[in-house]
DNA sequence: GCCAGTGACTTGCATAATGCAAGTCTTTAA
DNA sequence: TTAAAGACTTGCATTATGCAAGTCACTGGC
């Protein structure tokens, strides 16, 4: 019944239906993928090694594939800010800023409804 | 380095840390819990069946356990409103109303940057 | 009374995603 | 010359998801 059937420019893939929350899901509703951008937008961390240290320990191979999976969807963008030897570094775009709001109600529901949760955010994210 | 350590009254199980994002994102970030609760928030959906149908067509294992799930987390409540034959609605708690905000945020992200997704909410959320 | 149908699931098995450890490659600093 | 940092890749084990089919309790029609 809901097999794929729209082709979305941002994925170049197969959607499961055209639903908003639907495809925002598939885009970034998965273990890791919102904790990168947490970690770019209110830590200010811009490598993969400084993503690698989040608390929660994210794997290299996952971290790499949704790294390159975000910059494919035009939500980061990677560029070499030093060669020899070559350093990348990853920032948000506009896209990427946009989930901004989105991440801050997850912070309030969370805070208002999950125990062992205390702090407010910015003390809270430290690694 | 980012092992489980604390425990969750509201899950009974190991955390991965104590950011608010990364906890709501145990609770509900997977491919599926949100759209159960886009039913029931805008389309007013109840029952099993009604779920199963969604466009996105979900499993019947699948959507049995993340109504368990749900339940657990005190996100939704489950009661028969009739014996013989037994027959059971779902509602949201005040806990699952609270995740409305976040869906909208959703929304409005999804409209804006993801494309193949034209129309306002309740029309395209139709199964 | 018998049988198809509805609603709410469970079970078994195949495929896909995630997790973990180890290895690679480049370059620099000791 | 050797060790270490940074950014990954590869291989394999474990978990989660997907799909089809089966179960169980009723009920309404013939």
């Amino acid at each position: 019944m809901g097999n794929p059937k729209y082709c979305s420019k941002i994925t170049g893939c197969l959607q499961r239906s055209k639903c908003p929350i639907t495809n925002t899901l598939d885009l970034v509703g998965d273990k890791w993928t919102l904790l990168v951008i947490r970690d770019m937008l209110f830590l200010k961390k811009r490598s993969f090694n400084e993503f690698l240290k989040s608390f929660e320990g994210v794997a290299t191979n996952i971290l790499a594939d949704r790294l390159k999976r975000l910059e494919e969807y035009g939500i980061i963008e990677k560029r070499p800010y030093r060669k020899a030897p070559v350093r990348y570094e990853y920032r948000l775009t506009k896209r990427g800023e946009d989930l901004r709001p989105l991440l801050m109600e997850m912070i309030h529901w969370g805070h208002k409804h999950i125990e062992g949760i205390g702090m407010p955010p910015k003390k809270l994210l430290e690694a």
